[in-house]
DNA sequence: AGCGAACCGGAC
DNA sequence: TCCGGTTCGC
Protein backbone atom coordinates (compact mmCIF):
# COMPACT_ATOMS: atom_id res chain seq x y z
CA UNK A 1 0.00 0.00 0.00
CA UNK A 2 1.15 3.51 -1.23
CA UNK A 3 0.01 7.16 -0.21
CA UNK A 4 -1.46 7.03 -3.79
CA UNK A 5 -3.56 4.26 -3.02
CA UNK A 6 -7.35 4.21 -1.38
CA UNK A 7 -6.90 2.08 1.53
CA UNK A 8 -9.04 -0.74 2.13
CA UNK A 9 -11.94 -0.83 4.52
CA UNK A 10 -10.37 -3.99 5.95
CA UNK A 11 -7.52 -1.73 6.97
CA UNK A 12 -9.17 1.85 8.35
CA UNK A 13 -12.34 2.69 9.66
CA UNK A 14 -12.20 6.32 9.92
CA UNK A 15 -15.11 7.14 11.88
CA UNK A 16 -14.61 3.98 14.03
CA UNK A 17 -10.96 5.53 14.62
CA UNK A 18 -11.89 9.33 14.99
CA UNK A 19 -15.09 8.53 16.95
CA UNK A 20 -13.40 5.98 19.26
CA UNK A 21 -12.29 8.71 22.20
CA UNK A 22 -8.83 8.99 20.85
CA UNK A 23 -9.17 12.57 19.32
CA UNK A 24 -12.58 14.74 19.56
CA UNK A 25 -12.84 17.57 16.80
CA UNK A 26 -13.41 15.22 13.88
CA UNK A 27 -16.07 16.11 11.64
CA UNK A 28 -18.46 14.20 8.85
CA UNK A 29 -18.86 16.05 5.52
CA UNK A 30 -20.50 14.90 3.02
CA UNK A 31 -18.92 11.80 2.46
CA UNK A 32 -15.96 13.04 4.25
CA UNK A 33 -13.98 13.17 7.67
CA UNK A 34 -12.19 16.17 8.20
CA UNK A 35 -9.82 17.13 11.08
CA UNK A 36 -6.43 18.21 12.09
CA UNK A 37 -2.79 17.28 12.92
CA UNK A 38 -0.65 19.90 14.19
CA UNK A 39 -0.68 22.27 11.73
CA UNK A 40 -2.12 20.28 8.68
CA UNK A 41 -5.89 19.21 7.21
CA UNK A 42 -6.38 15.86 6.66
CA UNK A 43 -9.28 14.93 4.67
CA UNK A 44 -10.95 10.86 4.75
CA UNK A 45 -12.93 10.29 1.45
CA UNK A 46 -15.36 7.32 1.62
CA UNK A 47 -15.07 5.91 -2.34
CA UNK A 48 -16.64 2.74 -3.57
CA UNK A 49 -13.51 0.88 -3.08
CA UNK A 50 -12.15 2.26 0.10
CA UNK A 51 -11.19 5.62 1.56
CA UNK A 52 -9.10 8.08 0.01
CA UNK A 53 -6.82 10.15 2.25
CA UNK A 54 -5.72 13.71 1.62
CA UNK A 55 -3.70 16.10 3.82
CA UNK A 56 -2.39 19.40 2.88
CA UNK A 57 0.19 21.43 3.11
CA UNK A 58 2.08 17.70 4.07
CA UNK A 59 0.95 15.03 1.88
CA UNK A 60 2.16 12.69 4.62
CA UNK A 61 0.16 13.92 7.52
CA UNK A 62 -2.84 11.78 6.81
CA UNK A 63 -0.64 8.52 6.48
CA UNK A 64 1.02 9.10 9.53
CA UNK A 65 -2.15 10.25 11.59
CA UNK A 66 -3.74 6.82 10.73
CA UNK A 67 -0.38 4.88 10.98
CA UNK A 68 -0.57 3.61 7.37
CA UNK A 69 2.67 2.41 7.24
CA UNK A 70 1.73 -0.31 9.60
CA UNK A 71 -0.72 -3.64 8.37
CA UNK A 72 -3.61 -3.54 10.63
CA UNK A 73 -4.37 -7.07 9.40
CA UNK A 74 -0.70 -7.95 11.47
CA UNK A 75 -2.13 -6.17 13.97
CA UNK A 76 -5.40 -7.99 14.88
CA UNK A 77 -3.82 -11.16 13.99
CA UNK A 78 -1.28 -10.82 16.31
CA UNK A 79 -3.77 -9.54 18.97
CA UNK A 80 -5.65 -12.69 18.47
CA UNK A 81 -2.48 -14.97 18.71
CA UNK A 82 -1.69 -13.44 21.85
CA UNK A 83 -5.49 -13.54 23.38
CA UNK A 84 -7.92 -15.85 21.43
CA UNK A 85 -10.49 -14.56 23.84
CA UNK A 86 -10.93 -11.55 22.39
CA UNK A 87 -11.04 -12.61 18.71
CA UNK A 88 -14.55 -11.95 18.05
CA UNK A 89 -14.32 -8.24 19.78
CA UNK A 90 -11.39 -7.44 17.18
CA UNK A 91 -13.43 -8.50 14.52
CA UNK A 92 -16.35 -6.61 15.54
CA UNK A 93 -14.37 -3.73 15.38
CA UNK A 94 -12.26 -4.18 12.24
CA UNK A 95 -10.49 -0.85 11.06
CA UNK A 96 -10.24 0.47 14.42
CA UNK A 97 -6.96 1.67 15.23
CA UNK A 98 -4.34 3.98 17.30
CA UNK A 99 -3.72 7.05 15.90
CA UNK A 100 -0.18 8.84 15.95
CA UNK A 101 -0.77 12.71 16.12
CA UNK A 102 2.23 14.65 15.36
CA UNK A 103 2.32 16.84 18.27
CA UNK A 104 0.75 15.77 22.15
CA UNK A 105 -0.29 18.57 23.20
CA UNK A 106 -3.95 18.48 21.61
CA UNK A 107 -3.82 15.22 23.49
CA UNK A 108 -2.95 16.49 26.95
CA UNK A 109 -5.88 18.79 26.41
CA UNK A 110 -8.07 16.82 25.23
CA UNK A 111 -8.22 14.05 27.70
CA UNK A 112 -8.19 16.67 30.24
CA UNK A 113 -11.59 17.57 29.48
CA UNK A 114 -12.99 13.81 30.14
CA UNK A 115 -12.55 13.38 33.74
CA UNK A 116 -16.13 11.93 34.93
CA UNK A 117 -17.43 13.29 32.34
CA UNK A 118 -20.10 12.18 29.15
CA UNK A 119 -18.48 11.75 25.17
CA UNK A 120 -20.93 14.13 23.80
CA UNK A 121 -19.95 16.96 26.50
CA UNK A 122 -16.05 16.63 25.65
CA UNK A 123 -16.62 16.80 22.25
CA UNK A 124 -18.22 20.00 22.48
CA UNK A 125 -15.53 21.06 25.56
CA UNK A 126 -12.27 20.20 23.44
CA UNK A 127 -13.85 21.99 20.17
CA UNK A 128 -14.21 25.28 22.25
CA UNK A 129 -10.62 24.86 23.24
CA UNK A 130 -9.38 24.07 19.75
CA UNK A 131 -10.95 27.36 18.39
CA UNK A 132 -8.71 28.78 20.08
CA UNK A 133 -5.79 27.90 17.94
CA UNK A 134 -5.23 29.27 13.78
CA UNK A 135 -7.58 29.08 11.04
CA UNK A 136 -6.57 26.27 8.50
CA UNK A 137 -9.38 26.90 5.78
CA UNK A 138 -11.69 24.34 5.71
CA UNK A 139 -13.52 25.92 9.01
CA UNK A 140 -11.02 23.52 10.99
CA UNK A 141 -8.38 25.11 13.33
CA UNK A 142 -4.76 23.90 13.92
CA UNK A 143 -5.03 22.97 18.38
CA UNK A 144 -3.63 25.91 20.13
CA UNK A 145 -0.50 25.89 21.73
CA UNK A 146 -0.28 25.78 26.07
CA UNK A 147 0.86 29.48 25.70
CA UNK A 148 -2.11 30.53 24.39
CA UNK A 149 -4.50 28.06 26.11
CA UNK A 150 -2.61 29.62 29.36
CA UNK A 151 -3.97 33.11 28.86
CA UNK A 152 -7.77 31.50 29.16
CA UNK A 153 -9.39 32.44 32.29
CA UNK A 154 -10.76 29.74 34.54
CA UNK A 155 -14.18 31.97 34.84
CA UNK A 156 -14.29 32.21 30.69
CA UNK A 157 -14.35 28.56 30.33
CA UNK A 158 -16.57 27.75 33.31
CA UNK A 159 -19.08 29.89 31.99
CA UNK A 160 -18.55 27.88 28.70
CA UNK A 161 -19.59 24.54 30.55
CA UNK A 162 -16.29 23.05 31.69
CA UNK A 163 -17.40 22.89 35.28
CA UNK A 164 -14.35 21.98 37.91
CA UNK A 165 -12.39 21.19 35.01
CA UNK A 166 -11.59 24.40 34.47
CA UNK A 167 -9.13 24.87 36.90
CA UNK A 168 -7.38 21.83 35.88
CA UNK A 169 -6.87 22.97 32.52
CA UNK A 170 -5.59 26.34 32.51
CA UNK A 171 -3.17 25.59 35.52
CA UNK A 172 -1.74 22.72 33.07
CA UNK A 173 -1.43 25.02 30.22
CA UNK A 174 0.59 27.52 32.59
CA UNK A 175 2.50 24.60 34.38
CA UNK A 176 2.77 23.52 30.46
CA UNK A 177 4.09 26.77 28.98
CA UNK A 178 6.49 27.29 31.94
CA UNK A 179 8.38 24.44 31.22
CA UNK A 180 11.39 23.53 28.49
CA UNK A 181 10.00 23.77 24.72
CA UNK A 182 9.40 20.30 23.49
CA UNK A 183 8.99 18.81 27.24
CA UNK A 184 6.15 16.31 26.03
CA UNK A 185 7.64 15.31 22.96
CA UNK A 186 10.60 14.65 24.77
CA UNK A 187 8.82 11.94 26.63
CA UNK A 188 7.96 10.26 23.80
CA UNK A 189 11.48 8.97 23.67
CA UNK A 190 11.01 8.40 27.48
CA UNK A 191 10.66 4.97 28.85
CA UNK A 192 6.73 4.56 29.50
CA UNK A 193 7.31 4.57 33.36
CA UNK A 194 9.47 7.48 33.37
CA UNK A 195 6.65 9.38 30.94
CA UNK A 196 3.83 8.46 33.52
CA UNK A 197 5.34 9.13 36.30
CA UNK A 198 6.40 12.90 34.95
CA UNK A 199 2.14 13.72 33.75
CA UNK A 200 0.77 12.44 37.00
CA UNK A 201 2.97 15.70 38.46
CA UNK A 202 0.53 17.76 37.07
CA UNK A 203 -2.49 18.81 39.03
CA UNK A 204 -5.86 16.77 37.75
CA UNK A 205 -3.72 14.21 35.66
CA UNK A 206 -3.92 10.83 37.63
CA UNK A 207 -2.44 7.64 36.31
CA UNK A 208 -5.65 6.96 33.99
CA UNK A 209 -5.32 10.10 32.43
CA UNK A 210 -1.13 10.03 31.95
CA UNK A 211 -1.77 6.58 30.40
CA UNK A 212 -4.54 8.27 27.98
CA UNK A 213 -2.28 10.99 26.93
CA UNK A 214 0.86 8.36 27.02
CA UNK A 215 -0.35 5.97 24.40
CA UNK A 216 -2.30 8.65 22.10
CA UNK A 217 -0.17 11.86 22.32
CA UNK A 218 3.03 10.57 23.35
CA UNK A 219 2.84 7.05 21.25
CA UNK A 220 3.63 4.61 24.11
CA UNK A 221 1.66 1.45 22.96
CA UNK A 222 1.82 -0.23 25.79
CA UNK A 223 -0.04 2.11 27.92
CA UNK A 224 -3.25 0.64 29.08
CA UNK A 225 -5.61 3.15 30.27
CA UNK A 226 -8.39 1.94 33.08
CA UNK A 227 -11.39 3.14 33.08
CA UNK A 228 -14.96 2.20 34.33
CA UNK A 229 -15.34 0.35 30.84
CA UNK A 230 -12.55 -1.56 30.73
CA UNK A 231 -12.06 -2.33 34.01
CA UNK A 232 -15.49 -4.19 33.92
CA UNK A 233 -14.05 -5.72 30.45
CA UNK A 234 -10.54 -6.72 32.04
CA UNK A 235 -12.81 -8.41 35.48
CA UNK A 236 -15.07 -10.56 32.92
CA UNK A 237 -12.24 -11.81 31.21
CA UNK A 238 -9.41 -11.96 33.10
CA UNK A 239 -9.90 -10.82 36.90
CA UNK A 240 -13.61 -12.49 37.62
CA UNK A 241 -12.82 -12.32 42.07
CA UNK A 242 -12.64 -8.98 41.57
CA UNK A 243 -16.07 -8.11 39.43
CA UNK A 244 -18.24 -5.81 41.00
CA UNK A 245 -15.46 -4.48 43.40
CA UNK A 246 -14.02 -0.66 43.15
CA UNK A 247 -10.75 -0.29 40.73
CA UNK A 248 -7.94 0.60 43.79
CA UNK A 249 -4.37 1.83 42.54
CA UNK A 250 -2.92 -1.60 43.14
CA UNK A 251 -5.36 -3.05 40.71
CA UNK A 252 -5.30 -0.70 37.95
CA UNK A 253 -1.29 -1.57 38.19
CA UNK A 254 -2.58 -5.58 37.64
CA UNK A 255 -4.47 -4.88 35.10
CA UNK A 256 -1.92 -2.96 32.64
CA UNK A 257 0.65 -5.39 33.95
CA UNK A 258 -1.03 -8.02 32.88
CA UNK A 259 -2.12 -6.31 29.64
CA UNK A 260 2.00 -5.68 28.80
CA UNK A 261 2.58 -8.62 29.83
CA UNK A 262 0.12 -10.48 27.54
CA UNK A 263 -0.05 -8.33 24.89
CA UNK A 264 3.86 -6.66 24.69
CA UNK A 265 3.65 -3.82 22.48
CA UNK A 266 0.26 -4.27 21.44
CA UNK A 267 -1.58 -3.66 24.67
CA UNK A 268 -2.50 -0.11 23.99
CA UNK A 269 -4.33 -1.61 20.87
CA UNK A 270 -6.12 -4.27 22.54
CA UNK A 271 -7.21 -2.12 25.43
CA UNK A 272 -8.65 -0.16 21.96
CA UNK A 273 -10.71 -2.74 21.07
CA UNK A 274 -11.91 -3.95 24.20
CA UNK A 275 -12.87 -0.27 25.34
CA UNK A 276 -14.25 0.59 22.13
CA UNK A 277 -16.42 -2.64 22.58
CA UNK A 278 -17.82 -1.66 25.98
CA UNK A 279 -18.83 1.81 25.19
CA UNK A 280 -20.68 1.47 22.27
CA UNK A 281 -23.91 0.04 23.96
CA UNK A 282 -23.37 3.44 25.58
CA UNK A 283 -23.04 5.60 22.57
CA UNK A 284 -25.72 3.18 21.10
CA UNK A 285 -23.87 3.77 17.36
CA UNK A 286 -24.91 7.36 16.87
CA UNK A 287 -21.61 8.78 15.40
CA UNK A 288 -19.97 11.99 17.33
CA UNK A 289 -21.90 15.02 16.68
C1' DA B 1 -4.56 0.17 52.12
C1' DG B 2 -9.10 0.95 50.91
C1' DC B 3 -13.34 3.26 50.80
C1' DG B 4 -16.58 7.33 50.27
C1' DA B 5 -17.60 11.99 49.05
C1' DA B 6 -17.31 16.18 46.35
C1' DC B 7 -16.91 18.22 42.00
C1' DC B 8 -19.92 20.70 37.04
C1' DG B 9 -23.35 19.85 33.88
C1' DG B 10 -25.83 17.10 30.65
C1' DA B 11 -27.96 12.72 29.19
C1' DC B 12 -31.09 8.92 30.26
C1' DT C 1 -29.35 9.09 38.95
C1' DC C 2 -25.43 8.07 36.48
C1' DC C 3 -21.20 9.12 34.40
C1' DG C 4 -14.53 7.89 29.82
C1' DG C 5 -11.63 10.48 37.20
C1' DT C 6 -9.03 13.02 40.63
C1' DT C 7 -8.29 14.48 45.04
C1' DC C 8 -9.04 14.70 49.74
C1' DG C 9 -10.21 12.92 54.20
C1' DC C 10 -11.12 9.32 57.16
Amino acid sequence: MTRADLVPFNELDVELTVGSGQVFRWRRRGESWIGTDAGNVILATRTSRGWRIESWPDDSAGWSFFRLDQSLADIEREICRLDPKIRDVVKRHRGLRVVRPAHPEEAFFSFLCTPNNHLSRIFRMVWVLGDRGQPLGDGVTQFPTAQVLSRLSEHDLRECGFGYRARTIVNAARELASRPRGFLTRLRSQPYDVAIASLIQFDGIGRKLADCIALVGLWHLEAVPVDTHLWKSACELYFPEWQGKALTEKRYEAVGRLFRESFGDLAGWAHQYLFYDKILSYRRGRPPV
